[in-house]
DNA sequence: TTGTATGCGTTATCAT
DNA sequence: ATGATAACGCATACAA
């Protein structure tokens, strides 16, 4: 491994000079500089990251709390799509990406002393266990941190605009000619208490009176349960012309279970997804479904959390609200 | 943030008892190891991971290389298992996750030096690309390395085992009563080979002989090709009872396709996915696959590459093969 | 403009 | 069994 001692010795300078032309200093002569970084180039030195940590107590390195009880967050398209945004963004930034975790060789570890132990300078949260205590812990640690779809106090966030996206879902709907709808969200986490206001919003603007039996709680990704309570509200005595669904996933089950009572969508009953994944587009009828743009939320992710570290004691946590598209599908009737 | 130095003024000792106590040395005395172990514990002691790793040159770190053309290796849902499962057996092993890519901080940088400036100790590599000479110059540094579904020289290798895979699924299909089978594969890799040569093999063995035309080449998660593929297939004039598609998500492009035609399945034609992953669960009929064991194949990679890691001069490369499962649905007409 | 010297936190060698 | 000390590679305050 070249150091910059050696690029010291071949160029016949000290190792101050090196560092000081390898990182731009001001004060080293034009010539000089350029002379170092082409030795520097040459002989393939590459700055050793650890020793830079070690004495600048910085990394350039962003941690990954990711993290949901099925331990199964990374293979959820939602959250791959902003992990990898995510990483892209924060590499064309500067930092690598290290995943933290409660556990690291056999031990018990609280996120906040994984964070410590490897140096993050910032850390991203992703996870459906806000209320975990070790991710609350961490974020009122100090060190820099950005939420995804989770406000809390003093941290930067980074949310799909479900407020928003619920609107343009249900308002899509009405305009369609729909007036019986009925929307199964998932379990109760803080986008879903938003879902839930936004669907009841909407409709309230619209005119539209929702009977209560038409907003049902089932859970995330969890196409069976959909299926079932699908079932149920197609047994209603009223039954609704068009079913939300908690996401494309869940619509799934939906679709299944409407198929098994004969019925076929849209003509018989309408339905729309959340989320846009790829199996919205390919799935026939294609599936009327509000794409979060996953993509776009990591990337503002890496760019709020490398604000929250270089703008150190001058941060200010911003909120950062990503809107979705509407991506009209096949599965919803036009009644008009 | 809390060192050894502290402990060893708080503890009356030198850092050097400090670090042997913290570290299990065998020359420092039950009672002052405990002492320490204790102290350091209380105090909320961390170790400085960039420190050790300067001296030690051991960071405890994997290097993750997981890029694709499409930048989109991560929401591939078997690409993300195995990331996700590897993940958790190398923290279990004592080491973090960091991600190697091919730039840095708005600059080029090569897998090996970007590798080297973490210190990384190793690297899993996960790639649809081992053409790219980055890799190969990764792959002969003399860092370990380990291969997923790729075989190099001088590195250990996970590999499903898609000689079984295609076996145990033609076999299957076979057994159902079916001689006409078709294979869409996917574009010319390695992975792709092998499985078109276990599908012929299988098929000599059982006796069958494949029409040229039955054998055609589409790409992997691509339901677009796959459809027309399905198309033509189904337009020979002598077309086949059942179709194996690359995967499962290239099979619905067929499905799609299929019903289109006014053909249903698997009444009028037989089908079958590779992967096995949730969807096909999910998708009614059910879909008949050959679930690759992603998460298993995670974890021996991360103990293959730990070995290499620890095994330093002394590691011999293992090719580890990792079965999958197959998985009968209701897309595989029994013709008996 | 350049160089000297110091220390970041840890481990390891060699005395004691 | 314990401690003093050097060194890992780098950045920086300060001297020249």
């Amino acid at each position: 491994m070249v150091t910059i001692r050696m690029i010291a010795k071949h160029c016949n300078c000290s190792t101050a000079t090196v560092s000081k032309a390898l990182n731009g200093a001001p004060d080293i002569s034009a010539e000089t500089a350029e002379r170092i970084r082409k030795a520097a180039e040459e002989m393939g030195y590459m700055p050793n990251s650890a020793a830079r940590a070690l004495k600048t107590s910085r990394s350039h390195s962003f941690g990954v709390l990711f993290e949901d009880a099925t331990n199964s967050g990374l293979t959820h398209e939602f959250f791959s799509r902003i992990l990898n945004s995510f990483k892209r963004r924060s590499e064309e930034l500067g930092y690598d990406i290290c995943f933290i975790s409660d556990r690291l060789g056999g031990r018990d570890i609280s996120y906040t002393e994984h964070t410590r132990y490897r140096r993050c300078d910032g850390v991203l949260i992703v996870s459906g266990e806000f209320a975990d205590p070790g991710i609350h812990e961490l974020m009122g640690s100090g060190i820099p941190t950005v939420t995804v779809d989770y406000i809390f106090d003093n941290c930067g966030s980074v949310q799909s605009d479900n407020l928003l996206g619920m609107k343009d879902l249900v308002t899509y709907i009405y305009n369609m000619g729909h007036r019986k709808i009925a929307f199964i969200h998932g379990e109760e986490t803080a986008v879903s208490k938003i879902r839930i206001a936004g669907f009841y919003r909407t409709c309230r603007e619209l005119g539209l009176n929702i009977p209560e039996e038409y907003v049902v709680s089932g859970f995330y990704h969890d196409p069976t349960t959909s299926g079932l309570l699908t079932k149920q509200l197609l047994e209603l005595k009223d039954p609704p012309t068009c079913i939300l669904y908690p996401d494309d996933i869940s619509y799934i089950g939906g679709m299944n279970q409407i198929e098994k009572m004969g019925l076929s969508i849209p003509e018989d009953i309408s339905t729309a997804g959340y989320d846009g994944l790829n199996i919205s587009r390919i799935l026939r009828p294609k599936l009327t479904t509000l794409h979060q743009d996953a993509d776009l939320m990591g990337i503002r992710a890496a760019e709020e959390l490398a604000r929250a570290v270089e703008e150190g004691k001058f941060y200010i946590p911003d909120r950062i609200v990503v809107p979705g598209e509407l991506l009209p599908g096949d599965t919803v009737k036009d009644l008009r």
